[in-house]
DNA sequence: CCATTATATTCCATTTTCCATATATATGAC
DNA sequence: GTCATATATATGGAAAATGGAATATAATGG
């Protein structure tokens, strides 16, 4: 139950890569390594139900895993993409969009700051 | 009329080249520098129709831009990319889906090798 | 002028993507 | 067991992408 999803070809990465929630997901679990769905959910500030079903986009196209904790989702980057799939998101990554990024780690950050939280440890 | 189409931010890239056949177009004019489009629809094998399309929605991202002489348009990969943009497109050169790109090619080479043909020149 | 060739665009039907909403599932607290 | 929380999925409808076919535009040759 930990590696999920397929090897990504063209046909997954870009699509997935095409919607801008996909994206900010992405470089979040990329910066803050693991993360779940709660804290993705308050950080791109959209309705639980779309951050799910856009992180199972995600894990189908082979981009992300998840360890499952309890009651909570743990996503991470999958490690071990290939490397012109890492090379992609490396670009992706000084593209000019890079504001919203900051902003969902800083709403990420300040609610990371403000004590532990719940998932933080896995236990309730 | 020689510079067209916007710079390119990723929500214009990714829808790009999230389709196979753009792929194969951006794959082209990179390995041939300039190709009109009966060139481009000789190669990847589908109507003129559609290869005319997929070409205005590549220059309407700023991917791609045409220089007409005569009757005939000849498009080339837009110079002056954004870095990360052209960091993707490179990275997209090593993905697995080459075969696709060599077949294009070879198809493209074969009408090149049986003799100079008229949008060779921009003659007639 | 007319005919031909190269390219672009329009129209229509189909498919896909997306969101909002509601609901289902699962885990743990009590 | 009930209740609350975290996550996933189903449903319905709007919007966009796509291909096929036909047509439009534009340039050239005669």
């Amino acid at each position: 139950m930990e590696y999920n999803g397929r090897v990504t070809t063209e046909d997954d990465l870009f699509p997935v890569l095409s919607h801008a929630i996909r994206r900010r997901l992405l470089m979040l679990l990329e910066a803050f390594g693991e993360l779940c769905v709660c804290d993705l959910t308050i950080a791109v500030d959209m309705p639980q139900a779309v951050v799910s079903r856009h992180l199972a986009a995600m894990r189908a196209a082979g981009l992300v895993a998840v360890r499952k904790h309890g009651t909570w989702a743990y996503y991470r980057c999958r490690p071990g993409l290939a490397p012109w799939v890492a090379a992609v998101i490396a670009a992706l990554r000084a593209a000019p969009g890079g504001d919203a990024y900051v902003d969902d780690a800083r709403r990420l950050g300040a609610r990371r700051r403000s004590g532990p939280v719940s998932c933080d440890t896995g236990d309730r």
